[in-house]
DNA sequence: CAATTAACATACAGGCTGTATGTATGCAAC
DNA sequence: GTTGCATACATACAGCCTGTATGTTAATTG
């Protein structure tokens, strides 16, 4: 349609469609369950541009999970103001995080497949340095450097977890007010001791 | 070798040879990466033969979690004797089943592999109608019926995805006391209000 | 002992992944 | 402005894997 545009333009709009419909597809119908013909179909492109622009199919599923731990970080950062008190930032950042994993199929990228497909250390490089790390640092500054009888990274893994878990189980349709005021109980009896 | 056997005694034979191969292949390689002619030359059997006993790989697949998840929820109950009081049985459960889940790949078949290839669903009504059933019954033998301001459901299970992480971080090398301390920490402080 | 059936074994069709090779267009230097 | 190179794809191919369909052997049953 557009009779000119330039190099970079072209990749660009390639990468993104590409992503974009991957995406979808891994949502719809999971990793494994979706074909890279199926993907080039969709994106309006061919296998040789998928192959072009990733090394695998793999790595093209990695890049669309780095894009959507991205938009949950972004979320959390943008509640999580410096200029509140570290426990209102802490409850502020749980709650919207909560929210971030609500956008529909993020709970299976993020929680489901990526483990399966990058190992559950190739997804932690991705997101624990994204969104856990506000967590850790949410905790350590409620509570000191080094309050308890617990180790606060030990802590904020398992915290993790059960916030993983919480929008698992809001995706999966249960109440959500349900599980954010359990989770919110539970981040607050950890730090009570503060 | 043996010159005659009964039909369910070889039936029997090469279940079990599929099952422990597949098994065993499974932890290694993960299920994506491992095929079924590789698993058929371990077990020594055809993939005629595997494909009589199980519907296709994914119910083979579910076949060996089906046992890995009943041997953690035997050694669970193992210790969770009825003589001992609730709060002190909740905490032996707690244990054993951090250190039922620490027999090399297990955590990978149940915890990483399980939900994606089956469904965070499906994985559901294996092993939550076994482990996680024990934790709630523990809780609301310490909490009673209807007790706080959250919902004893919902704390059932994001306790229980605190405990499957701190499977996780032991079987990936962290410091088994430390997590183990965390995770009792956390239990009791849940149940603090009893 | 005849017939049936369980327990495999073998062969095949279709699809998918990754790579190797081919092509056209933007871009840069001269 | 044209020559050469690199980018951005497109096409074709080889190998593997899954599931099914069909064939075979041995145990069981009436």
């Amino acid at each position: 349609m557009q009779p000119r545009r330039s190099n970079p333009e072209r990749a660009e709009a390639t990468r993104t469609a590409l992503l974009q419909a991957a995406r979808r597809l891994f949502i719809e119908k999971g990793y494994a369950e979706t074909s890279t013909p199926e993907i080039v179909v969709a994106a309006q492109v061919t296998r040789g541009a998928l192959y072009h622009h990733f090394a695998d199919k793999r790595d093209l599923f990695r890049a669309v999970l780095e894009r959507e731990a991205k938009a949950v970080a972004d979320e959390i950062e943008k509640v999580a103001a410096p200029d509140k008190r570290p426990r209102e930032a802490l409850v502020a950042g749980s709650l919207a995080y909560l929210d971030a994993m609500s956008v529909p199929g993020r709970t299976r990228l993020l929680l489901i497949d990526g483990p399966a497909v990058l190992g559950s250390m190739g997804i932690a490089s991705i997101d624990e340095a994204h969104a856990a790390r506000s967590l850790s640092e949410g905790l350590e500054a409620v509570l000191g450097p080094e309050p308890n009888a617990f180790s606060i990274q030990a802590m904020t893994t398992l915290l993790s977890a059960a916030f993983d878990r919480a929008a698992l189980a809001i995706e999966a349709g249960a109440d959500p007010a349900e599980f954010k005021a359990a989770m919110i109980c539970l981040v607050e009896r950890v730090v009570a001791s503060a």
